[in-house]
DNA sequence: TTTTTTCTTAAAAATTTGTTAATCTTTAGT
DNA sequence: ACTAAAGATTAACAAATTTTTAAGAAAAAA
């Protein structure tokens, strides 16, 4: 029904990712790095690929390029595997870039249902946040990364850039800290409580006041006009 | 405010537990195996279990496998904890309806902000009122945060909010200062009588008098057209 | 009328968020 | 690999807001 190629340094990832899909009934392939994993497709061709982003000798963001790059293994779905610490807005912006991406820890649950989705709509898209979202005068471009408003055009810092994002992404609705918290920064955070409060101060010099509204005890929201 | 079963059949890894969950305000009790842990529970319900997967006696897949088959029990959150060597495998006994897992080598750090976000995260879903409570020209939005009355909206600081939400969940039902009390400030709250008094004044400055109704020597309800 | 319960008001207490600057961390460039 | 720069986080304190208390007045019940 389906053949999946898993690419992780670390042997204990793969036996959890090995173990449940196959309770699913996918077949497995295993590759320790870049360099093997393009060994096992020419072997035999998979129908999707769980690519970790740090590896050694050749790293996911690489082995996607090649994937992508060669007309008979570009259709491959690729699913990368990234630690939320890592730059995964930069994955989502790839050209040449992977389908989607599920964060450390891995919770089997949320693998198989994604990788199920992923497989029964082929090529479609599933992505936490839409590419391009615009807000009234604001216009957030996942693509470049850059957050247009007034006429003008912002570079933001990665956490500010996902944190705008999150908030803008539905408008009006309050996103508790809790929630901020597991989405931008992920379920392991280690940072305090002050943390939130300085990215959103920086935001509002960077856009304006008048776009997100402490509401306190509760949380933050953007407001739409 | 929260009451969480260590189950690890190292006493140390129990101590490290305990240690680091109690300076967050935890309760904390502890069991052995599985068995003694369905002992524990059966003492005192806990909202959170830290379970090991590899213990003697009853192991922590059939003890988890026992705790979400009891309705009683099956809404008790389970956080396995499994060693690094061991067959992750094991884990993906999440099928048995674990809610998460933690990885060891444990670091409290990690541990605390998991457990934290695993407790905060299911104690609001438990909170079983509506998104959206419509009453008449009154509409109480959860997801925005804001109450429609007469043509305008309002911002209401989070117990007013929790107050009227509760009241406009049961129109014409009278509840009682002790049944607002649990609802709004929960059970291990000590507040005074006329706590309740204030707040719903000010709901009635702001929303006007003619929906919150006292019923003397009782309570307060809500009333519908 | 007397007693109990609720209202009202103002002020105190507690909580939550904002702000700034200093300190780690990461990234990019050499 | 090293250094400089940018970004992320923390700490400490300030400010703002919310929550609670206290205490006398008012209203209802006994």
């Amino acid at each position: 029904m389906g053949h999946i190629l898993i690419v992780d340094d670390e042997a204990d990832i793969r036996a959890l990712l090995k173990y449940n899909l196959e309770k699913e009934g996918y077949t497995i392939d295993e590759a320790e790095h870049g360099e093997m994993a393009l060994a096992r497709i020419a072997n035999k061709k998979p129908d999707l690929i769980l690519l970790d982003v740090m590896m050694p000798v050749m790293d996911g963001i690489q082995t996607c390029e090649h994937i992508k790059s060669n007309s008979a293994t570009k259709d491959i779905i690729i699913c990368f595997l990234t630690a939320r610490a890592e730059d995964y807005s930069q994955i989502a912006g790839l050209d040449a870039g992977g389908d989607d991406y599920i964060a450390k820890p891995i919770k089997p649950k949320v693998l198989v249902s994604r990788i199920n989705a992923l497989i029964r709509r082929t090529r479609t898209v599933t992505r936490m946040v839409a590419d391009e979202i615009p807000q009234g005068d604001l216009i957030i471009d996942r693509e470049t990364h850059l957050v247009h408003v007034k006429g003008t055009s912002l570079q933001l810092p990665r956490k500010e850039f996902e944190l705008l994002s999150l908030l803008a992404s539905k408008p009006n609705m309050v996103f508790k800290r809790e929630v901020i918290l597991s989405n931008v920064w992920g379920t392991d955070v280690i940072v305090g409580d002050r943390t939130i409060d300085v990215h959103i101060r920086k935001l509002r010099e960077k856009i304006g006041d008048s776009y997100i509204q402490t509401i306190k005890g509760v949380g933050y929201k953007f407001n739409s006009k």
